[in-house]
DNA sequence: ATCTACTTGCTTGATGCTAACAAGTATCAT
DNA sequence: ATGATACTTGTTAGCATCAAGCAAGTAGAT
């Protein structure tokens, strides 16, 4: 029931503080309901009883359905992108592309909700009337960039093949992390996320190492 | 307006005529309609109007909304794995694998407006309760069967490295496949689609080749 | 301090739209 | 003509959204 963080301290409440409390409880009630209900299901009426306050909230406070999402998606991504941050370190090349792989894998199976929540919304973002999609862009665009700052240092440093380009290596990057996700989404029983990253890892290597053709040491 | 392909030919159809030609007739109007206005937008009524019937036929014919989209997965599945097989002929191995990359981007970029619903609701199903789930993951085993098996008899022809494992090969590729789309459908403008095939290629020929450590010819 | 004017958080009622179903009508088959 | 089948129309419950209201908090004046 999520609401059970206090139990009813009715009095003396800062308005500010308030809103803090309701906004914080009824985005977790958001994360809860995707997860267990999906999108559509959903509704912004359940969301705003789950979280102790009355049908209307929801709407009153985020504008509408796709603006309660808007909120979500900013919420988590930004811990997930702090996450990440802290996870692959001063690592760059390789090294943090295989760092970012483990990160997602091990959030992925951790499912802490929030990020399964953040990836229904992600791949549900499609088509043009999502009101949304905006929002799940920058997101994208964010780890693309970070990802192709990781393989220009790696050609910098002559450890990536300095004939690729980076930024369709980012692209290609992040379409691996995205696509085995959204297998795994589908059907977590037939995917073997974790065999499927190491292989990946391994082919990454592979396919960015600069071509020795049996010159290098 | 869909619906100007016979002007009204009212009389003298057999009933399975009937419902073949409303069936068709509907079917093309959902996969306009989602194109059009997303999933959420496309209505029964709106679809069952376009294809020139009344606002209750959709969900009399399909039973209700999920249904009308399994029927529009069937339809439009079918038609782009002949097309794949077709294109694939009697490759197998890498040639087999570029091959499918080359299809799919080639059925992307002339989006017969039904790739790009299918895949609208190929992304769309994820979550606990779409009601074509099961759907999706049908094709998406399909798929991942047949990526299996060029992966197979490519190792068994010696052009690919026995020590990968063909089922994890074809999870990865097909990640790549539907991470790229997905991108791509989120930002059409900010994506190389065509380079990031290129490379996808390019990448694939690294990581599957038979590791020569200098000793090949 | 306390009374008063105002702001803000939240709830409730109303509206238009939806999917879904049931009961009807029109078209074909025999 | 009679059933059977394709299709339409009436109806209902539930949804998002909005407007109006209520209650709790905040600040200025005396």
């Amino acid at each position: 029931m999520a609401a059970d963080i206090q139990p009813q301290p009715r009095s003396s409440l800062s308005q500010a503080e308030r809103t803090a409390l309701s906004d914080r409880r009824m985005l977790e009630a958001a994360v809860e309901l995707i997860v267990e209900r999906g999108i559509e299901k959903a509704t912004l009426k359940d969301i705003g009883e789950r979280a102790g306050y009355s049908r209307g909230l929801a709407t009153y406070r985020f504008g509408s359905k796709a603006g309660l999402f808007r909120a979500v998606i900013r919420a988590v991504a930004q811990r997930w992108l702090g996450e990440l941050t802290r996870s692959v370190g001063q690592r760059t090349g390789i090294d943090a592309l295989c760092s970012c792989i483990d990160s997602w894998h091990r959030f992925a199976m951790e499912s802490p909700t929030h990020i399964r929540a953040l990836n229904i919304l992600f791949y549900q973002c499609i088509g043009p009337d999502t009101g949304f999609k905006e929002r799940v862009a920058e997101v994208l665009r964010k780890q693309r960039d970070d990802v192709e700052n990781w393989v220009r240092v790696g050609i910098a440093r002559g450890e990536i093949d300095p004939a690729l380009d980076p930024a369709r290596q980012a692209e290609l990057f992040c379409a691996f992390i995205y696509g085995s996700t959204y297998q795994w989404l589908v059907e977590p029983g037939a995917i073997d996320f974790h065999g499927m990253a190491e292989d990946f890892k391994r082919a990454l290597r592979a396919s960015l190492a600069v071509p020795a053709s049996c010159k290098a040491s």
